[in-house]
DNA sequence: TCATTTTCTTACCATAGGTCAATGCGCAGG
DNA sequence: CCTGCGCATTGACCTATGGTAAGAAAATGA
């Protein structure tokens, strides 16, 4: 395990390239935050439970995906410098049962927070708020950046695009889980990769 | 054109839906606000353009799009009830020129806000902060289910998933619309309204 | 180390959706 | 009342991707 106190300079530093945080806020901020280790495989969070607390991932890798007619569908992941923040959020913020499941592909350490915890930073703090803000109005357009390519692109694309934005992760988990974040069959993956490498 | 007090109140309580505002609030945002209408055809916001203004549909309807290899696709619309307010996020967000156009495709009335109004209404009130916050994370909701559909949904399920959350929109504008929106071509919507007709 | 399981690749055929071209409909303007 | 144009539909054909099954490779665990 890292040192934690490393943990939350990377947390902090993380929120501050959205919105800067003083002294005061982070001293509020971190009281309430807990740092956890997960082993690889584990669940963060289960279908059909309340997302009830989000996790700042500091090392590791997590994916988040569903299950429709008994197939896994892969949301996304959050690994390298990519989506941070491990959570439900159709859950976590709607407060419906989430119908997401989260688990570990690698050995991960987070700093977590409770749903009411954030609510209560929120309404102490406005420059909480004003990050909190910030940081959904960034996921929304990042969310719609993905809605564009996957009702454009094709899957060599996307896979191109995917290569861009995870780095690394191909080295470092299944094919079939990022096939499925692709919205394509392990199979399809396969033959994109061949006609990836054949270019070169 | 609707009775001015008419759009305020709507708008209004489109808003206390997600977060109730309170008279002194409401006196602060009205304030800003401009009623502005458009005709068939107009342009809210043009490719290249930096984005700095957000509408509130009040009647109407605005279709987003975007350029790529000469094709025209859609993002998405402003219509009835969904996606009430008129923006290139993308764009009024990062602050950088929008690659999205946004036309009206009826005759429409906004009350429109500039960016720098927002942002004071911002730093003057925690609660529309706090609403800001909370619109970002529902449209942020919104998309994580469309990128969902667009992920594992053949296009006769998207089709009629649009067909719910934009009700009526299918007898009001050009089909070629819909089609770009669904990420098909207007050959492939055609082929499946047919099949959607048999089936009843 | 070997055995077992998981993951990845390949091959075959089926299907959804794209492309192109032809036709027809409906409406605005003369 | 025509004419023309944009839009919608249809059919023929093509391509990308899905489904299935089998085998190869890699990872895991005793």
């Amino acid at each position: 395990m890292s040192h934690p106190i490393e943990s939350f300079k990377k947390m902090r530093q993380s929120l501050s390239q959205i919105s800067p945080i003083n002294e005061k806020d982070w001293q509020l901020f971190s009281k309430y935050l807990k740092l956890k280790t997960y082993k690889k495989g584990d669940l963060f969070i289960k279908e059909g439970q309340l997302c009830n607390h989000i996790g700042f991932l500091n090392k590791g890798i997590a994916r988040v995906y569903y299950v429709i007619d008994g197939k896994e569908i892969t949301s996304y992941f959050n690994a390298g410098n990519r989506n941070l923040f491990v959570c439900s959020f159709t859950s976590f913020l709607s407060r419906k049962p989430s119908f997401e499941n989260i688990h570990f592909l690698e050995d991960s350490e987070l700093l977590v927070l409770e749903y009411e915890q954030l609510q209560d930073l929120y309404d102490k703090s406005p420059n909480i708020q004003k990050l909190g803000r910030l940081m959904a109005e960034y996921n929304y357009v990042l969310s719609m950046e993905r809605i564009y390519s996957l009702q454009h692109s094709p899957a060599i694309d996307r896979y191109n695009n995917m290569l861009k934005i995870y780095p690394g992760l191909m080295n470092q988990i299944p094919h079939h889980y990022i096939a499925s974040y692709l919205g394509i069959t392990p199979e399809s993956l396969s033959r994109i990769k061949k006609k990836v490498l054949k270019k070169k």
